[in-house]
This record gives structure tokens, sequence and C-alpha cells, in this order.
DNA sequence: TTTATCTTTCACTATTTATTGAAAGTTTAA
DNA sequence: TTAAACTTTCAATAAATAGTGAAAGATAAA
């Protein structure tokens, strides 16, 4: 297989599984692109590989930006703005487990919290508390989970995922 | 509270959490729904309950059943098809992590390894070839971690788990 | 300053995904 | 069988989401 033919192959797939988890495929062809790509690209080259509007590079590349996956990187005597991919997978992966878990995990765990003072006692009644505590208690344990992993360094949790994997 | 506001909130919130992880709103909500109720609710109950379509009903309580997350119930004397969720939380995020394995990670995985192949050797290449490595032994180890949470019992997990956040 | 270069925004448009509802299909009791 | 009760399918439509491009906003060299 050429290269640039994995490349392509690589930003195809990479985006396919964004947006099967509620990244917007661009985002994530960009990321790929990038991450395919050692050396720093602008705008225009991200514009170009991917045949997207400007508009639509920028925004995109703003919310890797933000999720902390790719950096902006200024090339001396040119004004304009580069990108570059992190390098180490593991930290991506905790960069990604930070930020979902600080968006979906966090507000769906302080919705439990709030359902748990049901005033009724019946059967029903216990039995939907049950559940949510069950639930409750659940999506905590993963949260805590997800909080070792992205404050911890990345040996501290491949040693233990080794041991867990045994 | 009000147990009846209780459910909606839930509904709700449950339902917002599926739509970020790439499932549909309406699927999650049917899903939380169910678990929300003790009794098997019909296709009826469910579209009275949620405001959708039968054609909508249909489609999403098998989608779920499919996912191994709802089970089809018969009550005696009634010709109707009644639905219950799962009730074990640990089953469920179980069922969840299978469903995704197998739907995302796998080809995923499978579509790194032919890009292992690059007949390149530049300093490009070596240096995609191994980005492409790191990400597939990644993801390999993720696969490996899901498929055991997967396999065995709820016990041997959450002992492991335990340690590991210990 | 001014001006050229680059970035950001946002109303509009296109694309994708979800939903409807009516018709076709299936099952079961009589 | 037949017919009522129920389920499934799917073309049409609606809703949600993503993308465009031109104009406005920055920024920095001259």
């Amino acid at each position: 297989m050429k290269l640039e033919e994995a490349k392509e192959e690589f930003i195809q797939a990479w985006g396919a599984l964004g947006s099967s988890w509620g990244i917007n495929r661009t985002m994530s062809s960009i990321h790929a692109l990038l991450m395919a790509n050692n050396e720093p690209l602008s705008t225009e080259d991200i514009m170009a590989a991917l045949q997207i509007s400007r508009g639509n590079a920028n925004m995109n590349t703003r919310a890797l930006i933000e999720w902390g996956l790719v950096k902006k990187h200024r090339i001396a005597g040119d004004r304009k703005e580069f990108f570059v991919a992190g390098k180490d997978v593991w930290e991506m992966a905790r960069q990604i487990a930070k930020e979902r878990r600080k968006r979906e995990l966090n507000p769906v765990i302080e919705s439990l919290e709030n359902l748990k003072d049901i005033e009724e006692n019946s059967e029903e009644a216990e039995s939907f508390k049950k559940r949510i505590n069950d639930l409750h208690d659940f999506t905590s344990e993963i949260s805590g989970l997800v909080d070792k992993f992205t404050r911890n360094d990345r040996n501290w949790f491949y040693r233990s995922l080794l041991k867990l994997l045994g």
C-alpha cells in the first residue's frame, strides 16, 4: 500500500469512528489528517486536503484545540497559523476521556442525584429509587475510574490495566 | 419531588446521554421509560408516554432488543407484545460495551491492521507507521479490556475495578 | 496610521438522520 | 378458513446537524 493511500484510508476510518461516537465527521477527519502528517498544516492545507470550506476548517480546528487534541503552531516568518496533533496516543485518549467525562458523565450524575429525593413510598416508587441509586453508584464509579485515568501519569494506568488484563 | 416528575426527568436525562453517545434519542428514551417502569409496557403505552408514532416505537424497541437491553414479555390472555428493560445496571453496561466493541472498535482495529503494510520507507512513512502502530496497540488493549468486562461475571470485574480505584 | 494578510462569525444552504403514517404482512382465536 | 388484532415496513416528510462563503474583525509589517 502506498503512503498517500494509507493516509486517506486512515482519515476515512477515523472520521467514521468519530461520527459513531457523537463527534462530527469533519472534526475527526481533521484530527486524523493532522495525526497522519508530522509537519504542521495550515488552514488552507486542511481545506485542500479534505475539500472543505474555510469556515468549516476554522470551526473544527478550534474545536480540536478546545478538546486539547491539537495545538497551534507558529512557523517563523509566516503569518499563518499552523496546526499539529499531539503525538502520544495515550495522552490523546486521556484528553478525550477527560472532556467526555466533563461534558456527559458529570451532568448525568448530577441529574441522578437530583432524582434521589422522591417523596413517595409506594412499591413502585421504591423500585424506581433503587434503580436510580444503582445507576448513580455505577456512573460514579465509572467517573472515578476515568478521573484516575485522566489524572495520573500513563504509566500508572498502563500498569493497572495490564494487571487487570492479566 | 413527585414520582412521575422524577420519571420524566430521568427519561429526559437518559435520552440526552444517549444522543451525545451516538445513540438516537428515542431509543434511549424508550430504554429509560422501561427502566423507570417495573411493569411491562406495550407499544401503545410507549407511544402514549413519549408521544411518538407506532413505526418509531416499533423500530426502536426492536433496536433495544437487538442490543440486548430490553426483552419481549407476553402477558397471558393478551395478544399484544410487552417490553421490559433488564434490571441490572452492570448487565446493561456489559451489553452496551459488547455491542459498541463489535460495531465500532473492531472495524477500526481491522482497518488499522490493513494500514500496516506500507511499502515506503521515507522518514515520513516511518513516522506514520509508528502512529498507526501505537493506535493499533492502544485500541487492541482497550478491546481486550472490554472483552474481559463483557465475558466475565460482574463480580470479577467489580473486584478488579475496586483494586484499580483503590 | 494604512494596508495586506490572515482569522472568525453567521445567515443561509445542503446533507444527514429521525419520524411519521398508511399499507402490507403476520398471527391467532373462533 | 376468515377476520380481527397486532406488528412491520418503507416512501414521504420533518427535524436536526453540518457546511459554505462572503463579510466583518483582527493583527502585524511597512
